[in-house]
RNA sequence: GCGCCCGUAGCUCAGUUGGAUAGAGCGCGUGCCUCCGGAGCACGAGGUCACAGGUUCGAAUCCUGUCGGGCGCACCA
């Protein structure tokens, strides 16, 4: 809905033609010299037509009513665009339509009541969140807010499993070193876990309980051992992601489908679909039956279930939530699993794309050059935490979220710590707060600005214009965010506005051309000025609400090193 | 060996779903600059879009193959 009159009129034109109505894609042109708005109609109906998509162009062109479509010209160019330039009303009342709509201008409410599920992190509770659950907090609560934005009902969910096997060696690893504190010789297991922050589990243990588990090697004591050591890394898992700014509706336990006998049931349903069978003493599902490559164990020789067999009966259960849209946020590493949860799913009746995946790549950290590959207390990756408190959440969640989900992304500590507007996230933020420094020059409250106060018809300088039109995409660019469930274009626009923003800025700086400047004597002019000040301030801070980072008011160099 | 992702400027990456002369930031070069808040502004150079075919008015984008990088291919999660 780029601009709607210029489709009307063009459909209508179209249909003089003796044409049906066609889906009319309007863009903004890359090169400002071809107008405000362009379209390229003619060569997509040329092959239909069978007739030169020039010849085409001509003969629309000469059809459409300028004056109703609010433009002033329409020409054809190159191989049949056709570009248009808008009246001064129908370009500017766009600055009214932002500073009315405020907090609300991007969103769209045409979908209300549908809900959707997004889980992401869905960490497992055996250590620190390290680089690949930041880059999945920053971008599942990005898509999150997209879909918000775009209509939806949205919860987030996490979902922890607190009842597999590396489970059972995080409790081993814990008592090895607990037992090390009395004097214990243990080694820890295969396959178990040695960072610091397992010393410190065994002594935060120790300290609650004393030396009791040393000769008491019950169920009991392990299951005391077990609760003490989930709880304590959960607790520290949400502490990172709350600090973090990522929120969730509710977190979701494995142990929870075992409980509830929703991981039985689950069983016994497949049974009954007749895809199941025994073989070599395990029981298989025959998901090869569907989209996967070769059938799966669902119940293993020892009679314990794989973990695929609650994973079908958790997808279950949010099916049976009501959530008939599911988005799955993972690391690329688990993609194999797609398609047997999938094909599970399908064998329950469920539709062939559901849940829905948006699979990320790895992280590399570098710094001066070279990566950065261990981390103080997990012993293996650098941990989320220590990321952030190093270079501040509002430029982790912004590098996290610049690059397309699935491309590998190096994150740059020391373009990260440049504090000036050659860093992207800052570049956004300085653009926001300028706007607060003219307002508060021109001691105005931002919120006085209203719409309708000025005649934006005054706001006709080229910079002006070029502002309009970057303004103007906001709400086609988080359809296409949200569509795609790809935040970085929020990302690309943002750093792309403040840059247009920049320009316009300073062409009015008083050694250049004072006469652009925001606050002339000319009142009105100033008032159509404020407007658009206002708007850009409304814009900026919005999309930046969308990734999860802060637009202050003024900048402090503080924020820079302010991760606590 | 099979499957998924990636290959675009020196570096990090976009590329509006097949459209106009392939873009941005960093870095590099050249000129300005004491200001409505900088760790400033403007301009410029820099490309065989990994390679080879194909599809059509038109391909970085779609199809096939090759090469290179990452990840996965458990009765682990």
């Amino acid at each position: 809905m780029l601009h709607e009159p210029i489709g009307i009129a063009l459909n209508a034109a179209i249909k003089e033609m003796g044409l049906d109505e066609v889906e009319i894609n309007l863009e903004r042109p890359r090169d400002p010299s071809h107008g405000d708005v362009t379209c390229n109609i003619a060569l997509t109906l040329s092959g239909r037509l069978d007739k030169p998509s020039r010849d085409i162009a001509e003969e629309i062109a000469a059809r459409v009513k300028k004056d109703r479509a609010g433009i002033t010209s329409i020409e054809v160019a190159g191989p049949g665009f056709l570009n248009f330039r808008l009246s001064a009303v129908m370009a500017t009342s766009l600055l009214d339509e932002i500073v009315a709509r405020n907090e609300a201008f991007g969103r769209e409410n045409t979908r209300e009541g549908s809900q959707v599920m997004v889980e992401f992190v869905s960490a497992n509770p055996t250590g620190p969140l390290h680089l690949g659950h930041g880059r999945q907090a920053a971008l599942g609560d990005a898509i999150a807010s997209l879909l918000e934005w775009t209509g939806w009902q949205v919860h987030r969910e996490f979902y922890y499993n607190d009842a597999g096997t590396q489970i059972d060696k995080l409790v081993e690893s814990v008592r090895v070193r607990y037992l090390a504190l009395f004097g214990g010789q243990g080694e820890i297991p295969e396959g178990g876990y040695h960072g610091q922050y397992i010393n410190e589990l065994a002594e935060s243990l120790a300290e609650e309980f004393g030396d009791q588990f040393v000769i008491d090697e019950s169920e009991k004591a392990t299951e005391q051992i077990r609760n003490f050591s989930v709880r304590s890394i959960r607790e520290e898992q949400d502490r990172d992601l709350n600090d973090f700014g990522v929120h969730f509706d509710e977190h979701y336990l494995e142990s929870s489908l075992h409980h509830t006998g929703r991981v039985k049931s689950t069983l016994e349903a497949l049974r009954e679909t007749g895809l199941v069978y025994e073989r070599a003493g395990a029981t298989w599902l025959k998901t090869t039956e569907f989209d996967d490559q070769k059938d799966r164990v669902m119940v293993r020789k020892n009679g314990l279930p794989t973990y695929f067999l609650p994973d079908i009966a958790y997808h279950m259960h949010k099916w049976t939530r009501g959530y008939e849209r599911v988005i799955n946020v993972q690391g690329s590493d688990h993609h194999g699993t797609v398609d047997r949860v999938r094909s599970g799913l399908q064998a329950l009746g469920l539709p062939q794309g559901y849940p829905e995946y948006v699979l990320h790549q790895m992280v590399r950290v570098v710094r001066e050059g070279s990566e950065v590959k261990f981390s103080k207390r997990a012993g293996t990756t650098t941990t989320l935490r220590e990321l952030y408190t190093e270079v501040g959440t509002d430029v982790t969640r912004y590098f996290f979220q610049m690059r397309k989900p699935d491309a590998q992304m190096v994150f740059d500590l020391d373009a990260a710590l440049d504090y000036s507007d050659k860093n992207p996230m800052y570049k956004i933020q300085y653009a926001h707060a300028r706007m607060h420094s003219i307002f508060s020059k021109a001691q105005i409250m931002p919120e006085e600005i209203e719409a309708g106060s000025a005649d934006l018809s005054l706001l006709t300088d080229n910079h002006e214009r070029l502002l309009i039109n970057q303004l103007r995409d906001f709400p086609s660019v988080l359809a296409r965010a949200a569509e795609n469930r790809t935040p970085h274009i929020v990302c690309e626009y943002l750093e792309q506005t403040a840059g247009v923003a920049n320009t316009w800025y300073h062409a009015g700086n008083p050694s250049r051309n004072p006469n652009l400047a925001v606050l002339v004597d000319d009142s009105k002019i100033r008032g159509a000025r404020l407007i658009l000040a206002r708007s850009l301030q409304i814009v900026l801070r919005n999309g930046l609400a969308i990734l999860g980072i802060t637009a202050p008011k003024r900048m402090m160099q503080e924020i820079a090193n302010d991760g606590t």
